[in-house]
DNA sequence: TTGATTGTCTCTATTTTTCATACAGTATGT
DNA sequence: ACATACTGTATGAAAAATAGAGACAATCAA
């Protein structure tokens, strides 16, 4: 096909609309020779005549008036399609698929995805709190939340902040235990030991002092932190669990910290996007206000 | 505004419908890398995401989902403009305005109208006879037919034929001037004189003689051929008539011409268009028709 | 692992677009 | 009739966009 270059419709029809070269190429901010020779260019790529010029006056041919409305509806639905695309881009508006691990999903994501809810109307919300690594491209993934430590990825990552690990159990169970001093007097005790988690334990000192061990046997094995949750609540026993998911049992006292001197690795909290030249505002958006939320839970002792 | 090459939507387009880059530049016949760096200034213009690509897919954004739909029907209507132009350019049809003298106009033009009409029913026909000089640009003049000599102008014209002029009078009259055999004889007869045309009258022989004499007070001045014919037609004496107009009164004997030896300046019919780069179709199978049609009736004796 | 396929990147050649200037024809006002 | 102002066009150089070939990294299937 022959038309390619909505430029010269434009300067056409600015021509049949000012009704001459030189006032089309003012109001296109041209020289009024590059309109003079688009419009001829147009009129070869279509091997018909537009316009029957005189050195006065500018004048359609009948082809030219029937090929100038379609050429003006042509330009019009462009800029309609070029607008509602960028107003998209400027109004956060569209479906928002975001997938976390359960425990952070609930605790944190929840709470931003509803308040970008208020903010934001015209964002619709599909939260997905699940542990399952999922088809980013396949369920149309906008943000994925990672939490703990990145694997590498294709995808592009951006911090959202970063979480403490606390070893905890119910203050009933901290009783029966007795007294502790070292994480040692811990390695024999009732761990609820998550399972996708590494078995070994590091332990850092305020002073920079380093201790590790290995559960053995542990009496009881869960498949994800809300579980452990459930079970130390229930004082089964020390449970290792990231610090945003704790924070108002710390607050309430149905939880405290064992050992509040030494402290676990830190991790991280990731949102991977798809890789996209361009980020839609809806997650921009959304970022922020999940940036925010975490602030709010984190490090609470 | 940002948007204004076509073949970038067409490529963008044919991406998504073909669901790869790959098969997409091989269906446009261009290298992948092309359309890959075309799609992405698409989406640099529009400064939005449209595709998310991994290595092994593509994918739309939902904005692109939307813009998709867009850019599809803006290359639809884009190929039906072009289309409809290019229908008109080869199937005459549409308004043929044509100008021409009077008496050519009925004599000859009007005949090759009728006869366009029926090849080509699409046409219609807006036929203007008339001795004055119409604004070509204003009346939206498709062809104006000049007979006699052209002046300068600034249009484009074809030459369609020539005609001869004779000096006619009815037989009576004829008879009743007497023997005549030099031009020089006819100086002082009944002139009809056309006052649009010069009054010399010149006259040339078979054999390259020039004689030429100036009416001095013409008894009978009109203003225009078809006045003149009617003159002669009842006996007002003699007359010079352009050889299709008289035809018929030759043929049957109403007229007949005087001193068959001597001729006078041959005229050309042209045809004058709109200066315009591209001639439109029923402009063309006009011009041609006419031309058939003067044939018929060119230089009768 | 290899091999095939994906999209992107780089570099160069070609085409297109833009600009400034000069030009020719025509209407207008004196 | 004349100059003036205005029209659209032609020209040639500079800038930008487009096209093409080959190499590259990432992925998937065997």
């Amino acid at each position: 096909m022959s038309l390619y270059n909505l430029n010269r419709l434009r300067h056409f029809v600015e021509v049949v609309e000012s009704g001459s070269f030189t006032a089309a190429a003012k109001k296109l901010g041209l020289g009024k020779a590059i309109v003079s020779h688009q419009v001829a260019k147009l009129e070869e790529e279509l091997g018909a005549g537009l316009l029957v010029r005189t050195t006065r006056s500018v004048q359609m041919t009948e082809a030219g008036q029937r090929f100038y409305e379609n050429a003006a509806e042509i330009l019009a639905q462009a800029e309609r399609a070029v607008q509602e695309l960028q107003q998209e881009q400027e109004i956060p508006s569209g479906l928002l698929t975001v997938t976390a691990p359960e425990d952070y999903g609930q605790c944190v994501v929840a709470r931003a995805l509803m308040r970008l809810r208020v903010k934001y109307p015209k964002i619709r919300v599909n939260a997905v709190f699940t542990d399952e690594k999922l088809d980013q491209l396949k369920e149309k993934i906008d943000v994925s939340i990672r939490v703990g430590w990145l694997e590498d990825s294709s995808a592009i990552a951006r911090k959202i902040g970063s979480f403490q690990q606390y070893t905890v159990a119910s203050p009933q169970y901290v009783e029966a235990m007795g007294p502790i001093t070292t994480p040692m007097d811990l390695q024999d005790k009732d761990w609820i030991y998550h399972c996708k988690l590494p078995a070994g334990i590091l332990w850092q000192s305020a002073e920079g002092e380093e201790v590790q061990f290995v559960l053995q046997n542990p009496p009881i094995t869960v498949w994800n932190t809300l579980t452990s949750h459930a079970c130390a609540l229930g004082h089964g026993g020390l449970c290792l669990l990231p610090s945003f998911q704790i924070r108002e049992d710390l607050a309430s006292g149905r939880l405290q910290r064992v050992l509040p001197g030494w402290h676990h690795k830190e991790g991280g909290i990731y949102a991977l996007f798809p890789n996209s030249r361009f980020r839609p505002a809806k997650t921009k958006v959304f970022v922020e206000e999940l940036i925010k939320a975490h602030k709010e839970v984190r490090d609470v002792f």
